[in-house]
RNA sequence: GCCCAAAUGGCGGAAUAGGUAGACGCACAGGUCUCAAAAACCUGCGGAGAAAUCCAUACCGGUUCGAUUCCGGUUUUGGGCACCA
């Protein structure tokens, strides 16, 4: 018979909640702790899909093991709650967003708790509760205050016809992605973040991190440190001006034979001969118009214009001729390259469309593409002979004498855009005098509530709909006006620091105790989604380091280690969309197959970390076995086999599983975990008596990845407490060694017998047993064994011609 | 274009300090039970061959007694980045 999965869940749902058995006290500092997060999801209106449960299952394995091995487990689930698709809702239907959020929150909250995952919901948070976002405009109070943020203008992806501000996503081919409406470029006044000046700090960090080193490496690459140097180059007929550029490869400065600016370099218009003045106009004007991602993409030609200037390479005073183009970049290095075409690829495509010089000045052949790698220095007279690194040296060690050259590093990493033109996010705590200067809100005026609007509509100027809260947004400091700042607070904002929070989230007290702090971060586990790896996860770095030089949190990295689990598509291989058709709602799956039998299935999908398709024959497989195993503790056939002496058959069995489940559930390999606890179940099958505490051990196990069916069995195995804190089993190597052993015979490298042996035979004996073997005999006949070649209780290889 | 990862039966996958390729599951086929079906249980299951044996981990080469694993090259797929000086 099959079991019943819904009165199962039923009654173990109602007794955990009635028991409160997931609720932590994190002032219980008695037991070591074990912090395990998820990254929270944005309640959608969508509801929740196969894929959310993956990694929240894999979260939940370990918390449950953690918490059977001794330790006091964190492990709380909250909500991402400003976001877009609420805003877009409050403006279609002109009512505030978060009664919209809440009902989304109850969903999505109600089918996370079907799958019967161990939260302490007593953590429960929400960002856009302003119990919660007083604390994220609290710390970017603290951000401005150590003038780590600033405004400046920065274009904006402008659509006139909405009247609103677009997100990069909402734009599609230079159009709007509601109503295809002319999407421009429009400067608008934003707040920043110095991210830039954490360079260094996220850098240093990330090699301490047990994270996928591919998140480590894009990390390093989005910070993109390189070093190199400034040279300074003047300009003829100009005695007083000169211009920096940055490069890499200052080595190769002989080799110089133009250079370029970014168009907007603030020298052009100054130094640009009349004759050209027009052109260079024309010029500026085209590539203003692209927008950044346009200008990435037209990257076939190499355009830019002559300014009919020259500049003076101050190495040897040649005069080159000073360019303008689009392929330097005005944010990256000084907005202005020295241009080498016979060493750098992107230089050599530009002289060759422009019929510059092109003077090699490493020896090797530059044929049709530029050499960019090391090789012995010519035609660069005082580096002549030279390798790449001391030819560096010497030709710096000139500039600087001549105070035209110096050591830089630089990095490509911009500050970070922090506001945006939106009702749905957290105000910003700054108000705008009329004087022109910026009054930050005290803490004890935190926090500052969203005011309830008239109408969510779009300003018409791109600016946030707070614009017509006109009572929230006038305000008197001392006698004088001012305004608020309607611009919000990104979506990053909330999750940058979530994990502080849920430590004890009705306590304001909590975020400043440092026992407390000290006691729970970082976060022992971290698990989510690879989308994360560069914005989400270098954000929360960033806040994570800057607390930690305010004194208020104690570690330099927020969290030690770092999961991704992949992504199920669906059962065609594409990704899973409505659109396709191929999307699986869990909430059928949880009432036909229970939602144990979908845990299951999700981990022994594969590997944790792959991309896999869906397969609902897999899913009947996993339930399957769940029947196959509650057979065993539901039939008299079998219960009358269960006993307490041990007839020793499954001691192997078990105390394998038990090592390898261990091992595997540490390492997030699921998978393999399943495996050998389906072999041991059929081994059971197989055995004649079954000694109790395998059976419990077991339960135990296979409790973590399906905890209804886990708490069910234990109870039918006669024990009354809850299973949650049961001690976690432990197995006896000795029982794992075997006597007699399999070795496999191969004759030049191909096998032809197996034999049975003892552990440990010394090598004689073995050659001895093993030219007995028909197999071996017929192989070698008259042919001459060069070499025997024994791995000790593996295999022998023998080498006969 | 650059960077990273991957490629194993009909399918998902397992096995890498180099050591018996295909664990476990799915699908499929045959059988037992049944009036019958479902469920359950048993057996088989990479390809060729009667067998011996041969071939087989994307493709081509190399190192090695021995390569899915290491090295070089090629192809394909997936992900990331987009002229970063």
């Amino acid at each position: 018979m099959p079991y019943n999965h819904k009165l199962i869940e039923e009654k173990w749902s109602k007794i955990w909640s009635d028991n409160n058995t997931y609720y932590c006290d994190v002032y219980d500092f008695s037991k070591p702790k074990y912090y395990v997060l998820d990254m929270f999801p944005y309640p959608s209106g969508q509801g929740l899909h196969v894929g959310h449960p993956e990694g929240y299952t894999a979260s939940d394995i370990i918390a449950r093991m953690k918490r059977m091995q001794g330790y006091n487990v964190l492990h709380p689930m909250g909500w991402d709650a400003f976001g877009l698709p609420a805003e877009q809702y409050s403006i279609k239907m002109n009512k505030h967003p978060y009664e919209f959020t809440k009902t989304n929150i109850q969903r999505f909250k109600k089918q996370i708790q079907s799958f019967g995952f161990s939260y302490d919901w007593d953590k429960e948070i929400a960002t856009c509760e302003p119990s919660y976002y007083k604390w994220t405009q609290d710390i970017f109070l603290k951000l401005y205050n150590k003038d780590l943020a600033y405004i400046d203008y920065r274009p904006v992806n402008f659509c006139p016809e909405l009247g609103t501000v677009l997100a990069n996503e909402e734009v599609i081919d230079g159009k709007s992605e509601v109503g295809g409406f002319d999407v421009i470029r429009k400067p608008m006044r934003q707040w920043l973040l110095k991210i830039t000046q954490y360079s260094e700090k996220l850098l240093e960090g990330l090699d301490s991190l047990d994270w996928p080193s591919s998140t480590i490496e894009m990390q390093k690459n989005w910070i993109g440190k390189s070093t190199g140097a400034i040279v300074t180059f003047k300009i003829k007929n100009f005695n007083d001006l000169s211009f920096d550029v940055f490069t890499t490869r200052v080595d190769t400065l002989y080799g110089c034979s133009y250079t370029c600016l970014a168009p907007e370099h603030p020298l052009v218009l100054k130094i640009c001969d009349p004759k050209y003045l027009d052109d260079v106009k024309k010029y500026q004007e085209e590539v203003s118009h692209k927008s950044d991602l346009d200008r990435q993409k037209v990257n076939k030609e190499k355009s830019g214009v002559f300014i009919g200037a020259y500049a003076i390479n101050p190495i040897n005073n040649e005069e080159v001729p000073i360019y303008i183009a689009d392929y330097v970049l005005a944010s990256y290095g000084t907005g202005a390259v020295m241009a080498v075409p016979a060493h750098d690829q992107r230089d050599y495509e530009f002289a060759k469309a422009h019929n510059l010089k092109i003077k090699k000045v490493l020896e090797n052949d530059v044929i049709d593409q530029a050499f960019e790698d090391d090789a012995k220095h010519i035609n660069s007279d005082i580096a002549n002979g030279l390798y790449i690194d001391d030819a560096k040296k010497v030709i710096l060690e000139k500039l600087k004498s001549l105070n035209l050259g110096k050591e830089k590093t630089s990095y490509k990493i911009r500050d970070w855009l922090f506001s945006r033109q939106r009702y749905w996010g957290e105000p910003i705590p700054i108000i705008l005098m009329d004087d022109g200067s910026l009054k930050p809100l005290n803490e004890n005026e935190l926090p500052l509530v969203l005011p309830e609007l008239d109408e969510y509509k779009p300003s018409g100027t791109g600016e946030s709909p707070l614009i017509h809260a006109k009572e929230w947004l006038n305000v008197t400091v001392d006698g004088k006006h001012g305004t608020r700042e309607t611009n919000t607070m990104p979506q990053w904002a909330g999750s940058c620091w979530y994990y502080i929070r849920y430590i004890d989230p009705h306590n304001d007290k909590a975020i400043g105790d440092p026992k407390l702090l000290k006691h729970w971060l970082p976060v022992d586990l971290y698990i989510g989604g690879a989308e994360h790896a560069v914005l989400h996860l270098l954000y929360a770095r960033f806040w994570h380091k800057f607390l930690y030089d305010e004194g208020i949190v104690f570690c330099k990295e927020p969290f030690k280690k770092l999961f991704h689990q992949g992504m199920i598509l669906g059962s065609n291989g594409e990704k899973m969309s409505k659109s396709r058709g191929n999307v699986v709602n869990p909430d059928e799956l949880i009432e036909s197959f229970g939602a144990d039998a979908l845990r299951l299935y999700e981990m022994f999908m594969g590997p944790l970390e792959a991309s896999l398709p869906w397969s609902s024959q897999g899913l009947e497989g996993a339930r399957r076995f769940l029947d196959r195993v509650y057979r065993l503790f539901s039939e008299d056939d079998y219960k009358k086999k269960i006993s307490d002496t041990n007839s020793h058959e499954l001691d192997y069995s078990y105390n394998f599983m038990v090592k390898k489940v261990t091992n595997d559930f540490e390492n997030l390999q699921f998978n393999t975990a399943i495996s050998q606890m389906m072999i041991f179940i059929n081994d059971v099958y197989k055995s004649n008596s079954i000694y109790k505490p395998y059976l419990t051990g077991f339960v135990k196990m296979l409790s973590c990845i399906c905890p209804f069916l886990g708490e069910e069995l234990y109870q039918m195995l006669g024990y009354d407490e809850l299973i949650d804190y049961q001690s976690w089993p432990t197995y006896d190597e000795s029982m794992i060694k075997l006597d007699e052993i399999n070795i496999a015979v191969q004759v030049n490298g191909k096998l032809r017998a197996n034999i049975s042996v003892n552990k440990d035979i010394d090598d004689d004996s073995l050659k001895e047993k093993i030219f007995q073997l028909e197999a071996i005999i017929r192989h070698t006949e008259g042919k001459t064994i060069k070499k025997i070649i024994i791995v000790k209780n593996k295999i022998v290889n023998i080498v006969a011609i």
